[in-house]
DNA sequence: CCGATTTGCAGAAACGTTTCAGCAAAACCG
DNA sequence: CGGTTTTGCTGAAACGTTTCTGCAAATCGG
């Protein structure tokens, strides 16, 4: 595929052509001209000439000058990205793109494996306007780029750092919800699946999981808190749990996908969903709706939030001042058919 | 966050502190000086002086005067990438990180929404180096980027022009062979569920199952081929099969990810999978162990195949003449759970 | 020790755009 | 009609690199 060497007209060929100065040209193919009026039968002459020419402005010349690219970074916890990538994930970047389509902006993703140091020179070295992040917690990228002034915003994921942007739901409440959800039914022994250490929605689903669970006066067991950080994890990983013999009659899972992946291999331990064991999720996705049986789950406005938080970041980037740079969404439960009142024999705690 | 408006160094700076030309700056950080040979002295000096000021070269600038931007772009069919991702997806993009990694590349995701034409101009603005496109046959993307000379790899479908390079599997082989698999099972009603009309790669599987049919002496009907585009559509649309008097035996799916939403969706209609229904998936992904049951699936090798696109669309970038620009996977089966010999009493066909 | 070669570096051009400052000509005002 | 403003456009500077050409100084060969 020998690259023609036919080199692209540039904007001094068009000018050339139409008898005009390049900066004439410029100005009547960006309309917004300032300085520059121009006149009818010039435009038209231009226009014709860049349209004969088939010339299309060279984007990097002008990305150079304007010191903007239009381009927006996604950037997520390293490795993270093509490794686990879920339905979570795919409902993430449809919002973003939905929002990024609006305002004008591309979206690029980094999957050179740079160092920490590397990861924050990357995003500054220009051919980026701004980025999302999805990162853990005590993430070293974050001051860096707050200290050089790179526009930015934390979603899903709580910031931690004064005047530091970002959307994230309410995870606490979200915890509560699905407990108190599973303590109405009845059920006592109530597993916590977590997920990473570093994320602060685990975390704080966790702490919103406990909270309910003493307000009601039910004494928390450690050992029902159980980390399984992905859906490939749960196979191996979940009958340890379960086997135990005061199992859980009930699962409060930090993720859908998680979740999701819970129900077959319980149904390969002989045990039903929900009659013998409960599950609620968590970001109730439309997947939800689909598995057999339908996931009960505490629902995050995961599109709306990630078209938010690009919506801030293209505010941060015209370098307005936002009212509001630390957005929290509410949370509420969809009760679907994986959840059941807890059936009184098989649960050791209950007499 | 307003922009700290501290002037990122530049060149300049560094080539002042270190008391040198700045051509020198940037044949010592290039390291690869043709003309150039520097003193160690010298060298020392200039990695000093960028060390102190945090001097990092604006890419922008280089991407310009190199006329290289070290950036992929991955283009899918309009809309798909974000409303249809799949495991099949992610794995495509597991395995163009991977070379892209190795090659020095970042990636792109081009999400604005433009009209035919000005897709072609979008990825021929600078941008980008070279395109990895998962399209639909008879794309006129195609040939627009061919007559421009710009490098592209067509994967995961059927190069139909000239001099068209691409990646794909032997398809109507793979057609073959679950088809194969079912005839010698017994089933004789066998559906295969097919993808969009565009996508030659279910085209190709739909003629080699076509093929195999009629070459074993089973007559095809053409009430048994059944589209099915994606997995949201699965509960809605399978039942117009399955409930059908004559309803298949066994399905050949034309992708995994349609072919796992089906089973919930027979279980729940009473039909168990395989005793009732058989069920042939294709691609083979990690996720047909983690069904119940795991899925039989024509095993497409998806991350090696993008992994050699990306690394054929590096070569053409380079100018070389890659000995062969047209690449196909042969394929197996994976025979797992989820097809069994055809239950002789409830198909009709049968007597 | 003299001419030829090599070494080490600097200045300037180039990449293709936007934008700033300027400048004639035309239009306007009283 | 003289001065001010507006109109319509142009040339040059700027963006921050890489690379080409050139040129002294150092080294080498005999």
């Amino acid at each position: 595929m020998r690259r023609r060497e036919v080199r692209r007209p540039t904007i001094d060929d068009v000018a050339r052509k139409a008898g005009v100065g390049k900066a004439t040209v410029s100005a009547v193919l960006n309309g917004r001209s300032r300085h520059a009026r121009i006149s009818a039968d010039t435009a038209r002459r231009v226009m014709e000439a860049a349209r004969e020419l088939e010339y299309r402005p060279n984007q990097l010349a002008r990305m150079l000058v304007r010191r903007k690219a239009d381009i927006l970074a996604v950037v997520f916890q390293r490795g993270y990205f093509f490794l686990s990538w879920s339905s979570f994930t795919a409902e993430v970047m449809r919002g973003v793109s939905s929002a990024a389509v609006e305002l004008g902006y591309d979206l690029m993703l980094h999957t050179r494996d740079v160092t920490d140091r590397g990861e924050a020179d990357v995003l500054t070295d220009g051919r980026i306007d701004g980025a999302l992040l999805l990162r853990d917690a005590g993430d070293p990228l974050v001051p860096e780029l707050l200290e050089r002034g790179f526009p930015f915003v934390r979603f899903f994921s709580k910031g931690e750092l004064p005047d530091e942007p970002f959307v994230d739901a309410d995870n606490v409440g979200g915890g509560r919800l699905a407990t108190a959800h599973l303590l109405d039914l009845g059920h006592r022994r109530i597993a916590f699946i977590r997920g990473s250490d570093g994320s602060t929605a685990s975390n704080d689903r966790l702490a919103g999981y406990l909270c309910e669970l003493e307000s009601r006066g039910v004494e928390p067991d450690p050992r029902l808190v159980f980390p399984i950080l992905s859906p490939q994890d749960v196979p191996e990983r979940l009958p340890d749990l379960m086997r135990r013999p005061d199992r859980p009659t009930a699962l409060f899972v930090w993720s859908d996908d998680v979740a999701l992946a819970c129900i077959p291999v319980l149904l390969d331990m002989g045990l039903r969903v929900p009659a013998d064991v409960s599950i609620v999720g968590f970001d109730s996705l439309e997947v939800c709706n689909r598995s057999v049986p339908p996931l009960t789950s505490v629902r995050q406005p995961v599109f709306d939030m990630a078209r938010e938080a690009t919506r801030l970041l293209g505010r941060l980037i015209d370098g307005e001042e936002p009212a509001e740079r630390r957005i929290l969404f509410p949370l509420q439960l969809d009760v679907r058919g994986s959840t059941a009142p807890c059936p009184a024999r098989t649960n050791p705690s209950l007499s």
